[in-house]
DNA sequence: TTGTAGGCGTTATCAG
DNA sequence: CTGATAACGCCTACAA
């Protein structure tokens, strides 16, 4: 490939006025400017980015830390993400932690080598004491996962306490007395938040809380199937459930319809997230609806805001609102 | 950030030494092994990304195209290319197209820009004249999609054709006379190849080829349900369906039951890929199961084999299986 | 408006 | 085994 130089050889100029030319500076002439470009085109040159960055020390590059691609959750929170980063000539390096404590970790790394400008969080495996550190190196910015202690860094918001509120609250309206709540296996503010929730409304309508109920499955229909089956061997078996996602509730659904389990009237069902597939499947279920897209969209806003300190007010808090969506599954 | 400079001054020795310690030379003493690592730790030394790339001229990053993030077949195949590429110390860059021309085409400047090392094309949005001229800037794999015309390119390849065949007589043999047949929107080898395999099951059975049972849809459940609805308007209504992805399968199945046709006995589905989706719907679909993750892992091996010459024979194509795998929906 | 020179942080070559 | 030096390709004072 052609460098710079060779630029400046062929069109019989120096390396400086190629190099004004390729960022548009002001006070060039158009003709040394046609010189230029035509030695470009000539020589099929393009600027070397390892080049560009070291010298500007900065990447336009954002990292997103991500447990799992194939959990449609985080794919459509990604793409949120994209889409402002793209609107914003920025690159995205997609860093999947799958859950793992030394993957995240490592990958924060990548603040201090300088090959991102920030990193986005969509997840925490790590103590926030074990993250905080790598502020000093660059903007972190945290969407969906959150840690209450972590004062200090820029993060996307929902209340997910009301999430389980409203969504037990949706089941107790519909004359259900025992509810059970099913959430992911992981260590999760998210999750717990939710149970706080899901206890605030039992108690609100003078419930008795029992452990039987609580189940920790991971995040998927398998999940939810299995779930399922253990329900069917509780003595006195719940007749609604609460669950961490809508994947989870559709795996519930499936065996409930494959044990001849009506749903919502022998088990009224809600999801968390309103994702494609709670529609797809039949019947519909209710959801506690997120935004997931615009979440992604809010954090990388976030980030861009810390990164061009321009745009005077430097947000550093987004709240969003979450929705309960009624379907026929409950 | 600590500089190689920084870390020699501290340790009192020189920045090649510095750097033979960090990169595992072989001839360093332990005395001075032992200082360097210790004004590295005392500086939290890290080196800088760019510099390294910049000098050494490669940058263990791989860009991968990928159509639309939230489509879970590319979040299936991504996933594959990310563990061959994490177990191999590659980053990947990734780059949604959003079925576009022009942002592929920008994306392959990647190479030029040597960002990245090689680009994994999961889908071809541009004729390969456009995108041979890239082969220049380095190696280029492709995955899912293909052309045909495009010899000289490492590819892992499925026998579309095939595929559409099987799915075709199986909804034959089932004893469905009239089928249809359901494709994506975009212009697309894949589809076309299916296409003929369906025709071919069609000739072989003495079936004739209907126009009006040909449908393009983009990829979607709710693409699936539409062409549902379209089905219904029909003259003569197909009593098989053969799809091109599950997510479509899943929304003709959904309509279908929300219309009262029952499936498989009035209207038989056939997906394609074997995603989650199919096992969570009922009835389960029956679907020509593609290897996503490891076309995914072949396609990454490939780029390896290509990046790295060493392991002697270079094998620029691999060819993995369709299979059907018959489910509740036919 | 243009050119010269120096440095961003590493690593490879060569000499010792 | 260790150190000096040049070079990777680009950008930006500064000088002209």
């Amino acid at each position: 490939m052609a460098t710079i130089s060779d630029v400046a050889r062929l069109s019989g100029l120096s390396r400086s006025t190629v190099s004004r030319v390729l960022n548009n500076y002001p006070y060039v002439s158009e003709e040394k400017k046609r010189l230029v470009n035509e030695a470009m085109e000539q020589l099929n040159y393009f600027p070397n980015a390892s080049a560009q960055k070291l010298r500007n020390q900065k990447t336009e590059t954002i990292a997103v830390l991500i447990p799992m691609l194939t959990n449609p959750f985080f794919a459509y929170l990604l793409q949120g993400i994209d889409t402002i980063a793209t609107e914003n000539g920025f690159q995205l390096l997609v860093c999947q932690t799958r859950y793992d404590k030394e993957k995240e970790l490592n990958f924060l790394n990548l603040l201090k080598s300088k090959q991102v400008d920030g990193i986005i969080l969509t997840s925490i495996e790590n103590s926030w004491d074990q993250l905080e550190p790598f502020l000093k190196y660059g903007p972190i910015v945290m969407c969906n996962e959150y840690e209450k202690t972590a004062k200090n860094v820029p993060s996307v918001r929902l209340d997910q306490v009301y999430g389980g509120y409203i969504a037990t609250r949706h089941l107790i309206e519909k004359g259900h007395s025992t509810i059970a709540y099913c959430r992911g296996a992981f260590r999760s503010g998210i999750a717990s938040d939710r149970e706080i929730g899901y206890r605030l409304a039992l108690e609100e309508f003078n419930l008795p809380y029992r452990e039987e109920l609580m189940f920790r499955a991971a995040a998927d229909s398998r999940d939810g199937e299995e779930v399922f089956k253990k329900l069917m061997t509780l003595k006195e078996r719940p007749t609604g459930i609460f669950t961490g996602s809508d994947q989870v509730a559709a795996g519930i659904i499936k065996q409930a319809k494959l044990n001849g389990i009506e749903v919502p009237k022998e088990l009224a069902v809600v999801g968390f997230d309103d994702q494609p597939i709670a529609e797809i499947v039949v019947p519909e279920i209710t959801t506690v609806k997120q935004p997931i897209h615009e979440i992604g969209e809010k954090a990388m806003g976030l980030m861009l805001n810390l990164l061009l300190p321009n745009e005077s007010d430097s947000i550093e808090e987004v709240e969003l609102q979450l929705q309960l969506i009624e379907r026929a599954s409950t």
